[in-house]
DNA sequence: TAGTGGTCTAGACCACTGA
DNA sequence: CAGTGGTCTAGACCACTAA
């Protein structure tokens, strides 16, 4: 479609998921280079090239220099998972939100500790175990090492008043993280804590975090099985 | 950090987040514009542009026009949960791609159904049961709700050979979609067609979509506790 | 070797918004 | 109004890879 101003990235965007949509180049099928494209939209190949990479991004295309790009064949798409903070979540589902620090521990890091949080053996690490209420319902376990490396005052930190992440996000931000989900059994003590049948499963969520290469945190949350994961696409 | 060819617009998102971690510019505080950096590393601006911009996707900063670029405070993020096939899933772990389909059956929807797909109580659907192996172990227990007015043809398909998600995909995109993850234990079917322990905990996916406010299919997916959901930031 | 995407440049204009 | 980010351009060079 001849555009009355010039084409912008999104339009091309659009225009190329359209044409998709409508099988006008087929699933695992190549579509016309960036060249191509650049001089039947009337825009620089730069322009393209953003387009493309976006598509690519988003997991509609792939791209491969040289062969050119490729409309993907089974569109795997995503959905959204938030990170809320436990105590903005509780909230906001209209519950109190209580906190309770069980335990804050500094200790050499054994094999496993640094194998979880990819420390060396033997450096400080910070242990630390917490329970999340929701309307004095245990709602969450944590159990939290934190690497104090990434940051001077880690070990004067009490996290008698506010929970560790709170204050980890403010001192701490990391570039990359990994969340693994699953089910599972609760550990004698999890049962206890959150006042639950040893017997039931429990919804666990982990959590690593990094700053570029440097390890932040891992964390391992443990919920009641009534606990669920929504997200919207 | 001056280099020895010149820098990269992804040596300049290491460098900035970096600077970012190691408070460098501090959480909530601007950072220098676009131009100030350009100079700074010696590249021209849309170089600093392009890093910035996946900063900012990434939740690490804020931008503005005219206020400039800010280190956000409380990152909270979202993870990206892949919505893969099945089968691709596990071909891509290596191992054999097994289907086995239980059950196909047209029948009125009952009171449960309509409230669970969303469609009118009495109107027809397609109940579809079916496994999934990865390597002749028990994959993933799935139970599915299919509204057949999404296309014509829906009442003719078998589902003999394929799963109902590889003709679903092909046949009727969906604009909307909610995802639900839960820990639970499986009905007596369940762990027998898993091969699990009645007790043992299950994994649970639920999905539900729509193509605009048309509901397509209901879908609970149940796997053994030993799966695991991961995503990366 | 040739054609594709990946990236950078230097410059330009625009949109937004705080002073 | 001035300074920021948002975007496009025309051109360039490079890296990769199928032929």
């Amino acid at each position: 479609m001849t555009s009355p101003s010039r084409m912008t990235f999104r339009a091309i965007k659009d225009e190329i998921t359209q044409r998709i949509g409508d099988r006008m180049w087929e699933p695992g099928g190549l579509i016309p280079s960036e060249q191509a494209l650049a001089v039947e939209f009337g825009v620089a190949r730069g322009t393209v090239n953003r387009a493309l990479q976006e598509l690519a991004r988003a997991g509609l295309v792939e791209r491969k220099r040289r062969t050119g790009t490729r409309v993907v064949l089974h569109p795997v798409r995503g959905a959204r998972i938030g990170i809320p903070l436990v105590a903005q979540e509780i909230a906001a589902s209209g519950a109190t939100y209580r906190y309770r620090l069980l335990l804050r521990a500094e200790r050499a890091a054994n094999a496993r500790d640094a194998d979880r949080l990819g420390i060396e053996p033997g450096a400080t690490l910070l242990n630390v175990r917490c329970l999340h209420y929701s309307d004095d319902r245990p709602y969450q376990f944590e159990h939290r090492l934190i690497n104090p490396a990434i940051a001077s005052d880690t070990l004067q930190e009490s996290f008698e008043k506010a929970g560790p992440n709170e204050w980890l996000v403010a001192v701490a931000p990391f570039s990359r993280a990994e969340f693994t989900y699953l089910a599972g059994l609760p550990s004698a003590e999890e049962a206890r804590l959150l006042e639950i049948d040893p017997k039931a499963p429990v919804f666990i969520g982990e959590r690593r975090t990094w700053l570029l290469a440097r390890p932040i945190a891992a964390i391992r949350m443990v919920h009641p099985h009534t606990h669920r994961l929504m997200t919207t696409l």
